[in-house]
RNA sequence: GUGGUCGUAGCUCAGUUGGUAGAGCCCCGGAUUGUGAUUCCGGUUGUCGCGGGUUCGAGUCCCGUCGAUCACCCCA
């Protein structure tokens, strides 16, 4: 079965130092742009009872999660999403807090389905959540968040689009024709796949609902908003400014589950990935997860790594702005200390702990080398300055390695002479 | 779960109508006895994904299998 070597299992990345490097990328901005807004990390647990998703959601989820039984017997699963986890918490300690609750979360999910492009077997998902607000000034918040993360990772308006929905718009064309409460999730659930559905399918099943397929497109086409929160919110985004990005789209329901009102995804300006995020209004999900201890009102979003790292590297503006975060970030030293003479290593020691305690990053070769080798090394190593040590010590050589200049100077000067000198703009070019 | 394409060196790949493997890059060493580039020289690694079949002979053709990838289903 297994070959001679082992591999990452299916849909499971190897994060190298570059890829982890773009991962702390998209996290450090997802927490920046979170801190920005006013919320705070939390974080649950990677592995669940598995009645936790059962509870509110069946059908063939349960056949996409990565599910077992522990050695104390417990049915357990690898979190398929942190939303339900996050209603656990938020029923037993949102008494602790403030409301409403604006809160964070960047974490690992798994779900057991087909690899393919922008989706593999674990992923990274930023979740947020307003939790305790009811209104439509939570969800214009939440949206605003959204959006600002989209800028932050440098598109522009015009490379994407929030689509923005209202489920509750739906259930009341329904319930017009006479669409009970029991089929109501059946019927939104075809209304999420207008386009994909097979026309003579989509109009035998919408006949069901006493519909046709044109009187619902025609239902979609002719939205304008401006009925119950929908408005309120697209109000609200153009006070921020934000107006251009959001875009009225009645065919956006998501998924099926525990939405309850307004929903919205993010795409691509081509829509030619899957979402790029999505989220809404789940007022129920808290209750029912606490079994009707708790009542909260909350509404969410989740962006998950594999399609926002996908536009970003098909758009240039935004790529070349994750590019030079990376240099910037990347493992380069400010100094390395070279060691001519093996006889001056225990000197040379002494220096590279006297700058890493002052701050400064260095790197050394473990073992003795030849000079060239170690400026080599050096220039590999991204350091701005070699410091050069050897039997003249406490006097040290420092060179700079972009232009090349040698200067001498007091070991015991050494950290203000870098600091001073890391501060000028002869460095390593930022392409 | 269903289907298309693809599996050859660490990486990117070449390999003719079947005749038991190559290039570039990377890495290491040397030219260069205490200063980085370029250049030149030298060097390492393959059960050709795995298993079977056809054949005198299979990297090449056939079947199976595993893996990768893309699309469908699904997408909390």
């Amino acid at each position: 079965m297994a070959g001679p070597t082992f591999q990452a299992l299916p849909g499971f990345r190897d994060f190298t130092p570059r890829e982890c490097a773009v991962r702390n990328y998209l996290f450090e901005t997802w927490r920046n742009v979170a801190r920005r807004c006013g919320y705070v990390e939390y974080e649950t647990p990677i592995l669940e009872d598995t009645g936790l998703y059962l509870k509110k959601s069946g059908g063939e989820l349960s056949s996409q999660l990565f599910r077992f039984e522990d050695q104390g017997g417990r049915d357990v699963t690898l979190r398929p999403e942190v939303t339900a986890s996050l209603a656990r918490i938020a029923a037993v300690e949102q008494r602790q807090y403030p409301k409403p609750l604006k809160w964070f979360e960047i974490g690992q999910c798994f779900r057991y389905e087909k690899p393919q492009k922008g989706r593999g077997r674990e992923f990274h998902q930023f979740n947020v959540d307003i939790l305790g607000e009811a209104g439509p000034g939570a969800d214009a918040e939440l949206i605003a968040l959204a959006i600002e993360t989209m800028l932050s990772f440098g598109f522009v308006e015009g490379d994407f689009v929030v689509r923005i929905s209202d489920r509750n718009a739906w259930v009341r064309f329904a319930e017009s024709r006479g669409v009970g409460e029991d089929s109501m999730p059946d019927f939104l659930n075809l209304v999420d796949k207008l386009e994909r559905e097979k026309p003579e399918v989509l109009a035998e099943k919408l006949a069901n609902f006493g519909t046709t397929p044109d009187e619902v497109k025609h239902f979609v086409a002719n939205a304008d908003g401006a009925e119950g929160s929908l408005g309120e919110i697209l109000g609200d985004l153009k006070g921020r400014g934000l107006g251009g990005f959001v875009k009225l789209d009645l065919s956006i329901v998501r998924g099926l589950a525990y939405y309850t009102g307004v929903v919205f995804e993010i795409f691509d300006a081509k829509k030619s990935m899957r979402a790029v995020a999505g989220g809404g209004r789940y007022d129920s999900l808290v209750k029912t997860i606490s079994d009707g201890a708790v009542d909260l009102p909350a509404t969410g979003f989740a962006m998950g790594d594999y399609v926002i790292r996908n536009l970003i590297e098909e758009t240039t503006h935004a790529a070349m702005q994750m590019e030079v975060w990376l240099k910037r970030h990347a493992a380069g030293c400010d100094a390395y200390v070279v060691i001519p003479d093996d006889e001056a290593r225990s000197h040379a020691l002494g220096v590279v702990t006297l700058l890493r305690r002052a701050g400064i990053s260095v790197d050394l070769p473990l073992a003795n080398a030849k000079v060239g080798k170690q400026f080599q090394a050096a220039e590999k190593s991204g350091a701005r300055f070699a410091v050069i040590v050897d039997s003249s010590f406490p006097q040290v050589k420092i060179k700079n390695l972009a232009n090349r200049r040698e200067e001498v100077c007091q070991a015991a000067d050494l950290v203000g002479w870098i600091r001073r000198n890391l501060t000028e703009p002869d460095g390593p070019l930022l392409a």
